[in-house]
DNA sequence: TTGAAAGCGCTAACAG
DNA sequence: CTGTTAGCGCTTTCAA
């Protein structure tokens, strides 16, 4: 790329005055070349080389309406944010895919509720063609927000409320929390084990409550209320779960963790006492956390999501939201499908 | 906010036709209302309420030629990137300020070289009014591609490359990391220590060698180059690096670590070994890294860095530079001056 | 103080 | 296939 005279860049004008042709097929050259001669195309081409020409976006966004940029809206209060391990690979898989697709990606950081008013202006400024937003739970403003803006937008994680149909209202994208906890908590019955307890994650966000479902749907009847115990899916909280759960039950033989990061408190609270893990209680986790699954001794059975493809997921279906709602007023209601990814139980040594 | 129709965003023309007054008289009152009479400000004020207008950003750009964006450029693989919790808080400065400013971070995330062609585009193309960028190093393209680009640019951490005098051709924010580790090491001095060692962290980052070179500042003569070891900034490194000053000098009486990783990695091999700290050995750490320093045992005294400070510095320098960018063609290429902010020492009970 | 009018740089009909 | 033309929505002289 040469070195464009400082201060002055040079405009499609510019161009089509070097290449002697008019501003239309600079245009047309620029933006594919689709309907121009050969031979034109290279005048052009060499002519936008020769300018180091760069096409204005602002000029662009003006009269195509399209902006080539997405918002990622982080809800600072809710998140661990970037120290999470899970949000790290998912943002880059949304960056990637996102790069596929020529779109930028704005980070819209929400300190709290009083800064929701400078979201909404600028969700609604048309600044970007759409938003990727976080598990969100029932009383967040954020999603009456986007609907008011009309902003395409799409979900990582299932949100907590729903709409009429009970069913969520809006378009997200979830691993398949409950049966990757179904398969968790089978593959422990095919070991032989009875008595199956599960340390459950924080009752306000859906990932948690499905993973106990699927554990209760495989037990069914079997399902043991004093089998489950309360976590809040920090490493702590899964240590007195499991503490807990071995008062009331010093009988169980398993544990199906709502989490690796419970199943390794868990692992810490059973050596403790003695217990073996697998021999006397076989132990399953949640997530496939390479830096916790991997490194407890033993290493962890647990349940892997592909969080980098969710996030490049919710990236694609965004994008056929947004080239949907060309058609003009009321395009942006018709909400395309919500994903849910498979998960896959990867065998180590604890279970 | 009111909700507009659907798909019909309301322009300045039609404000102005509620209000009965021109496009100008709104536009004025839109940004800020300075020379316009009162009740037309009020007048216009309402109808803007009324039909829930929201300015066009592009059109708007397209004459102004300011975006209000700022890019973040993270250069994937010399970054832990988000897991790291130094970049995080970064981030987090970067973000509020920009927010004062009301500007949005474009976060710019760079998978390889192979990108940088893209990087250069979107530089090149004026989607942002300026940039930030990290602790690159010596065969970095960036500084090179922002050049070309005449992007205005700050850096974070004091880049490895230098002008024709010697000092960073480029305007940059960094902690005192030199003067930091001098304290440091004055303060293992004033406890009566003598043969003080120091685990230095990568020498192709300044912020390590800075470190190292205040170390020396302080030792002069009496550094002895077998009291030197070299880490990486890791826990890992730290113990390593322990053991061989251990062996190599079995009679040390302290212990200055390049960072507070190191510094846990270093206190676990001094309990192995049977030593005391701080009585035996007192040990110092950099960085203040809230998840090491306090949780050690003993508790790290360390030089904490105003790490969030310094993105919202690197915010300010940045739109300094953007607003004198204003005087046309080269006005860019005078660099506003860097700055380096001060760091203190936190004594607590490992020195 | 307010309004009229000229354009910012680009795309997209519409003609030719 | 290529060029001409009419804006996209806003700011900003310049007159009134």
């Amino acid at each position: 790329m040469p070195d464009p005279t400082p201060g002055v860049r040079p405009t499609l004008e510019a161009v089509a005055a070097r290449a002697g042709v008019s501003r239309a097929t600079v245009s047309r050259v620029v933006n594919g070349g689709a309907g121009v001669r050969l031979p034109l195309v290279e005048r052009v081409r060499r002519a936008v080389e020769e300018l180091g020409y760069i096409p204005n976006h602002a000029a662009r966004t003006l009269v195509t309406r399209r902006n080539g940029a997405v918002a990622v809206i982080i809800a600072e209060p809710e998140f661990r944010v970037f120290s999470d391990p899970f949000f790290e690979q998912q943002v880059r898989g949304i960056s990637r895919e996102l790069t596929a697709h020529d779109s930028q990606l704005v980070l819209l950081w929400v300190e709290g509720p009083g800064e929701y008013d400078r979201i909404a202006r600028y969700l609604g400024g048309g600044h970007v063609d759409g938003a990727l937003a976080f598990s969100v739970h029932d009383d967040d403003e954020l999603p009456s927000i986007i609907r008011r803006m009309h902003v395409p937008t799409v979900f990582g994680g299932r949100p907590g409320w729903s709409g009429p149909h009970g069913a969520p209202a809006v378009p997200y994208v979830d691993a398949d929390n409950r049966g990757g906890a179904r398969e968790a908590v089978r593959h422990l019955v095919a070991l032989g084990r009875r008595r199956i307890a599960h340390i459950a994650g924080p009752r306000d966000q859906t990932s948690a409550v499905d993973r106990l479902d699927g554990y209760r749907d495989v037990l069914m009847l079997d399902a043991d209320p004093g089998l489950v115990a309360q976590g809040d899916f920090t490493v702590e909280s899964g240590a007195r779960a499991m503490a807990e759960l071995l008062e009331r039950r010093p009988d169980l033989d398993a544990v199906f963790a709502g989490n690796d990061l419970m199943a390794s408190g868990a692992l810490r609270v059973l050596r403790e006492r003695g217990l073996r893990v697998p021999q006397d209680v076989a132990l399953v986790g949640f997530d496939d956390m390479a830096s916790v699954a991997e490194m407890t001794d033993p290493p962890l059975t647990t349940v892997r999501q592909d969080i980098e493809g969710m996030g490049r997921l919710m990236v694609r279906l965004l994008m056929r939201s947004i080239d949907q709602d060309g058609g003009g007023p009321g395009a942006a209601e018709t909400a395309p499908g919500s994903v849910i990814t498979p998960t896959e139980l990867v065998r180590r040594a604890s279970a």
